[in-house]
DNA sequence: TGCCTGATGTTCT
DNA sequence: GAACATCAGGCAC
């Protein structure tokens, strides 16, 4: 069943909603198996800022970010790897939460068929290897994060765990502070 | 452990 | 034509 209250705290700047989204599970049908991690980093966007996708205003490509809060936003990127954010605020803003990295927590075995046979370390830790871990890919973009085969389930509060640095893999804004993960969890892609 | 590079295609200049 | 919100493998140390 869903609800549609279950992702309001997604309503909100992207820098704000980063941190809270620090925590929460994806849960993953495919194949007819459940896969389940938890988001241990994430980097906030918006249309205010130079390394956003979004900055210079909407495109078929961005399109999904400028809707409404809650969706996926799905992007193909160096050739060969699919990155995945979670459009945030409200709608017209362009602003969406990059998912950096997750810790596996259900269904490891067919996530480490999906990579190809990587150690559970390189598993998920980094926005191109989590996409490929659980499925993700462009047939997804604009998916809304309560339906199947997709959803995004609530987590704990990580409160003070929660470490604040710059962005990763950027030349541009490379100074702003939007990029948060989780203290002393093993599958940050970079401490 | 850490640097260097090839892979590979879409978007923007 | 260049840049790109990346990754894996190779080789030097």
């Amino acid at each position: 069943m869903s609800h549609k209250s279950a992702l309001k705290f997604l309503n909100g700047k992207a820098f704000q909603v980063a941190p809270k989204l620090l925590g929460c599970v994806i849960q993953r049908h495919i194949d007819g198996k459940t896969l389940k991690a938890r988001i241990v980093e994430t980097e906030a966007y918006d249309q205010t800022d130079a390394a956003s996708h979004s900055y210079k205003g909407e495109t078929t490509r961005t399109q999904v970010m400028f809707g409404p809060a809650g969706h996926l936003y799905v992007y193909f990127t160096y050739g060969m790897h699919y990155c995945c954010n979670v459009v945030v605020g409200n709608e017209g803003e362009g602003s969406a939460v990059l998912i950096r990295a997750v810790e596996p927590l259900e269904g490891i075995d067919e996530m480490i068929k999906k990579r190809r046979g990587q150690s559970i370390k390189n598993l998920t830790n980094g926005p191109a290897k989590l996409c490929q871990a659980l499925g993700i890919n462009m047939t997804l973009n604009g998916h809304y994060l309560q339906d199947e085969p997709l959803v995004l389930l609530p987590g704990e509060n990580m409160g003070d765990k929660i470490i604040q640095t710059s962005r990763i893999g950027i030349s541009r804004a490379k100074d702003v502070p939007w990029r948060f993960y989780i203290k002393d969890n093993s599958f940050v892609s970079v401490k």
